[in-house]
DNA sequence: GCTGTTCCATACGCTTAAGTATGGATAGGC
DNA sequence: GCCTATCCATACTTAAGCGTATGGAACAGC
């Protein structure tokens, strides 16, 4: 019936090693994904590890609707056999991929801001941070599309829930009462959300990098407060 | 081969004049819907224009992805013989829902705001208005999440470079030099655009009535500047 | 070098949705 | 009352994608 070769006979290991090394990282997996690598180029067998990451690529570069099972395993070099050894069902690895995307998502954005001691250059150092990676929030705000799906839900209302905590701690160090910063944190986090959304495909006139710039800089001026008392 | 009765046979034009006005108006049709309904109610025939209109239900309810012919012909109690009467294509009623949207869009926001003179009201009023109006929204958070869309794409932005000027004009009026009311002008949406994310499915301690107004307070009195020289 | 575990390919059935073809129903003009 | 344009139902075809079953390849341990 099928006169096809099998693509396993072409090219055994050479062919999924390829896919695996192809895509750009999207941010702080290099650890792992050196493991992943390095385990692939070892043998041609994959983990629940490489599966997991591989959704979190496809949700960076198509959103959480586009992890699929056969395109996935396409994009593996695999067929979705191998898939459905490792997890039960699809709705698995999205949880997988999001456990996994939550475990690395504390440091890479919030952990080297740890050594500002003063508030409001730390979060000055934060906005900055912001602007000009976006990358690594890319996976962030393609979930933040998804949040109709409720594993996407339950993560991001975590992963929100300590950044709001984080902004609303820096903010109250800057001296705002303790509702204020609860309410700048929240004000400055809907501005970051809203941010990631605008601009990853509105930026038709794609803003000038100067013009870029000074509106950072007024985010900055608007919503980090001054010093309470310059105590001159 | 096909035991079941035919459902036309069941009931011929209640059905369908029926689950056209079960689901609640999701915003400032009622003049359009209230013809498609009449229409409906004179005849059992449906025109582009209710297609349209379904489909535009459909997105403020489950999101741009749900668009699709044969959920939309149930819902409406016809097959999709009668879509492809009045589209050519799932895309072309996308983009016809788009059109029906971004048409009707102007006077439902923005359009009640003219009679405020003074620019400062004016903003608390627009402020007031987006935080306490949702459903209004929901349509503009569900195309957002869907902007990988061209269609999509060019609409949002159109839409959204209107809103933005309009804002800006508003602040320059309050006495910001002209960069800076361009600069707070996309701050205050981007916090609109990120505050849509966050609240419809990140509620869950269901912030306090009383707390939401004060948050609304603090963003108003944070970004809306105060009055340039008091001339005492 | 044999065995059992681990991993994967192939082939299948099931479901949903897009689109096409064609004939039937209905309304309105005359 | 007939006739034509308008609108819709039915019955296909095609394509994806999820999930299952089963046999085969590859590796580890001994």
């Amino acid at each position: 019936m099928d006169v096809n070769v099998p693509q396993s006979s072409l090219n055994p290991v050479c062919n999924r090693s390829h896919t695996i090394l192809l895509p750009t990282l999207p941010y702080g997996y290099t650890k792992a994904m050196t493991n992943a690598a390095a385990k692939t180029e070892r043998n041609g067998r994959l983990s629940a590890e490489d599966w997991a990451q591989a959704a979190l690529d496809i949700i960076a570069e198509q959103g959480v609707a586009a992890v699929a099972v056969e395109p996935l395993a396409r994009r593996l070099g695999v067929t979705k056999g191998s898939f459905y050894w490792h997890f039960p069902s699809r709705d698995a690895l999205l949880v997988a991929a999001l456990e996994r995307w939550e475990s690395v998502e504390q440091e890479t954005v919030f952990g080297q801001l740890e050594a500002v001691s003063d508030p409001r250059n730390r979060l000055r150092a934060l906005f900055q941070l912001v602007a000009h990676e976006v990358k690594p929030h890319k996976i962030y705000s393609e979930l933040l599309k998804a949040l109709d799906h409720p594993a996407v839900g339950q993560v991001i209302g975590r992963v929100s829930q300590r950044r709001l905590d984080y902004l609303s701690a820096s903010f109250r160090q800057t001296g705002l009462a303790r509702t204020d910063a609860q309410h700048r944190a929240r004000l400055a986090y809907a501005a970051y959300v809203g941010f990631l959304q605008l601009r990853l495909q509105l930026h038709n006139p794609r803003l000038a990098h100067d013009e870029f710039e000074a509106y950072v800089e007024h985010v900055m001026d608007t919503l980090i407060p001054l010093v309470p008392a310059p105590r001159a």
